[in-house]
DNA sequence: GCACCTTACTGAACCGGTAAAGTCTCTATT
DNA sequence: AATAGAGACTTTACCGGTTCAGTAAGGTGC
């Protein structure tokens, strides 16, 4: 990739044009003190005309600051467009992003060792400042790489999963267990659960707070749970076979992961000519705008998902900033009754 | 944002391993001639012995090639999250991006100035190789500042609305066209249109393009067109409008600019008791997955938006290696009939 | 009137690479 | 044996900033 011939101004141009030194220029732009009002104003002055700003990659390079963090995905390109909840992370992330002028740089990945790569990269090619970790699994690799290089990044997840990096999280298994006990309290005791991808970390800390969740009901109550790869097909396929069984056999609540699979499920519902809350109850995840948008309108397990994102993005300027490892918990989804939650 | 201690290994540390200079290391690493197979050898073995790799930044700054592609979206952050298409754009992007190991700056702006700035300070710091362009309006400054900066870019959008620069589209005033011509071939005379931002270009092209269609049908029919910002909640609204009037007088089928804004609208439709597509036909645009999770299932326009990313992160590529203007249409958006279209 | 500070600014080194010109050695040619 | 030429490297000059050790001018105190 061969850049176009680049006729451009550079802090030399403006040093003359001031009748200063480069030198100046910078302290200048830097707000650094050593400077005259005057000189300051006319160096500003000269920039302005010349319609110069510094460049980022030589600041850089001089060894100052980098004002780009990186983001690497790893899930399927196809069903990352289906999530509402990345496009509303990210947008969390950028609010505090733009803050400080800092850029994201994003980068879609195909497996971990991918991400690995592409972190060591970005970090050594000094690209980023930092970078957000996200979907741990167990025994992620990502904790000890980030270690290694001393690479500043805060990881998104429970600190079990995280192996001492900073962390931001949720408490998945609280806000599990008060989705059990909702459909409990509504008088549910065949309750399913339609989970992401089983090798996410966060999706076997909500199997587990699940199956103890119902276990601990009284009465006894019966559980099912179904991984998936998040999408909203696997969500359709899920609920069809949970709702094949007889009417005494199947489950009369279902909890989905995010709210594409929910959405799929209701609509899996209609089709099998099951009502939605009378015949089963349906509670999603995450709650996007989409929840409001069917009909019944989906209960959910609401998150501020943008919220989230920018909070993680200041945790990430606080480890690049020197700050030790911390845990910093985001506050638990909680429940939002709609229309389609009812006592079985 | 001040970077931690970097004792980072450079190329000197290479090159002193492998006993070498750094121009040997630089000419190994770009795959010059001028090495014999054994110096080349060493020099690899010992940079990954040390765990090296070439600082992008320096070899920014030092003239070569920048690996790194910008997009500034200019939409409200809590709308994007909800809008499949954008995802799904990056996802395409990225796909090609990916194989040239660029990676992509991304960038929420809240308005057309601030792109501009943003675009000018990339481009001036050499934080960027080219951009891509997105939600053209009318008498947009992007086209101007592009020239003014010899920034490559390329512009997703019709050519009417892209000021001469590369652009990459789908021919929307076709697809609306054949959109109201299947609605008007089912039966339906009273056709509604559910727009996106008015102050978009592309929402005027289809907003005319509907407006001749409607009007050019023989019988007579009649058109209503309401403008929203994408958002559910303005596709709700827009829809219970349109709804409102007495039977004779209301539309019998609408067409939405997006999924999401559809969905809404079934879901209106269901909880103002009409029957979809019995007393009232949905079609949406974009066509995402969500079309398929619904009930009934939505008919739409579809359009394969990951490879439009593609094609565009391609077009981009074009342009940076010093292409000419150019057009590139890629195929018209495709109506897919499904359970929310019927005859009146 | 002289030593001593500040203040305001300059000059040069440096960041980590690339690129073009220069050096040295070895082989082939005349 | 002298000359040319190719191959394999090295040297050096940037790229566009930052930083820091100077330095010159003006102000203070005694």
């Amino acid at each position: 990739m061969t850049a176009t011939p680049p006729p451009r101004v550079t802090i030399k141009d403006v040093a003359a044009r001031a009748g200063v030194s480069k030198g100046a220029v910078s302290l200048a732009f830097n707000h650094k003190p050593g400077l005259s009002e005057a000189t300051r104003d006319r160096i500003f002055r000269a920039a302005r005309e010349l319609g110069w700003a510094p460049s980022s990659t030589a600041r850089t390079l001089a060894g100052s600051r980098v004002d780009v963090v990186g983001l690497a995905v790893c899930r399927p390109a196809r069903l990352l467009g289906l999530e509402p909840f990345y496009m509303e992370f990210i947008s969390g992330v950028e609010s505090v992003l733009v803050e400080r002028s800092c850029s994201l740089l994003l980068r879609l990945v195909r497996s971990p060792e991918e991400e690995v790569g592409l972190m060591e990269s970005w970090w050594r090619g000094r690209q980023i400042g930092g970078s957000i970790l996200v979907d741990f699994r167990a025994d992620d690799p990502r904790p000890a790489v980030a270690g290694r290089l001393g690479l500043p990044v805060v990881a998104v997840g429970h600190p079990s999963l995280t192996g001492g990096l900073t962390s931001v999280w949720t408490d998945d298994a609280t806000a599990v267990t008060e989705a059990v006990r909702y459909l409990a309290a509504l008088g549910h005791r065949r309750i399913a659960r339609v989970g992401g991808a089983a090798a996410l970390g966060h999706t076997s800390i909500r199997t587990t707070a699940f199956d103890e969740a119902v276990r601990s009901l009284e009465p006894a109550a019966r559980a099912w749970q179904v991984a998936t790869d998040f999408s909203g097909d696997a969500g359709a396929r899920a609920t069809r076979s949970l709702l094949a069984a007889a009417p005494g056999e199947r489950p009369t609540a279902i909890v989905y992961d995010n709210d594409i699979m929910a959405v799929a499920g209701l609509s899996v519902a209609a089709e099998m000519g099951l009502r939605v809350p009378d015949d089963v109850s349906l509670l999603a995840w995450d709650d996007s705008q989409l929840c409001r948008l069917t009909h019944p309108t989906l209960s959910a397990m609401s998150h501020d998902v943008h919220g989230f994102g920018a909070e993680v993005a200041r945790t990430l300027f606080g480890t690049i900033t020197g700050e030790g490892p911390g845990s910093h918990p985001v506050p638990t989804p909680v429940l939002t009754p709609r229309g389609s939650t009812a006592p079985p």
